[in-house]
DNA sequence: TTACTATATGAGAATAATTCTTAAAAAAGA
DNA sequence: TCTTTTTTAAGAATTATTCTCATATAGTAA
């Protein structure tokens, strides 16, 4: 479930000081699977730990995806989430609602860079590819 | 250049009344090729139409968005930008700055409806797919 | 352990983007 | 034209996020 050490060791080896608070952030982002607002993560800490202020956990939000601890998500409305799993992966979004989830696929992922290692585009180095699956759930 | 015409019956099949204000935000959209924000939106029209409310403008956004005449893009930070282009389409994103371009290639979408024509993703009915190429701009 | 220094935090003010409210104005239809 | 419905202007309100700065704490070195 949670591994705090791990949890420590990730904040620690990112080069980042150990706080309880980052702790919460990260132990947080890594519970909730649902690529949460930085305002699901706010409510989630708060409830057993009201003392944590707001901007604390927007800024250790950002140092943790300065040093790639965790990702943002660019979804087309609503507001930043926020997304722990950081293998290589797509997303499925859907077009009703907020819901999004991931979706990972080896032989897609190795289709798209097969087809862009013959493939350049003039005057842009690719660094990664994501897909943004647009449709509804049927569940 | 800017085909008033088209324009005012582009809105008016959309099925909403042609206001000047309307017609003011779709030229904007339109001419503006490079992914403008509200703001930007907001700037452009005010420039020579200062008497134009900037709610109406966020509105009449909402309004085109809903009816699919522009379509939104969403980048890693900051905030929403607008596209008139509604050809399918992909987006180079710059990693270091806000910059982003259009990516159209033919070979690429018959590559990804080919592969997601044989394959399906369970509990999901896909509509569209879009790639998020990132990387760095060599010019 | 204690002290030191850099960094992180809490609290709330400030800012920025967007949405809401309402009365007045304008569009489309009869 | 007159009527009905939709749209607009203006600015207040809301929401998400960033900033400020005094205090507290983590990591390190003695």
């Amino acid at each position: 479930m949670m591994d705090l050490i791990g949890i420590r060791e990730q904040i620690s080896n990112a080069g980042l000081k150990v706080t309880p608070q980052r702790m919460l952030v990260l132990e947080a982002v890594s519970v909730m699977k649902n690529h949460p607002t930085a305002d699901n993560i706010i409510d989630f800490i708060r409830k057993n730990h009201p003392n944590v202020a707001v901007g604390t956990i927007y800024k250790i939000l950002d140092n943790f995806v300065e040093k790639g601890l965790i990702k943002m998500v660019k979804t087309d409305k609503d507001k930043m989430r926020y997304d722990s799993v950081l293998t290589n992966h797509h997303h499925l979004y859907c077009a009703g609602s907020d819901r999004i989830e991931d979706y990972e696929d080896n032989e897609l992922n190795t289709l798209i860079s097969n087809y862009f290692s013959t493939k350049t585009i003039d005057g842009f180095t690719i660094e990664d590819i994501k897909l943004q699956i647009i449709g509804r759930f049927t569940n």
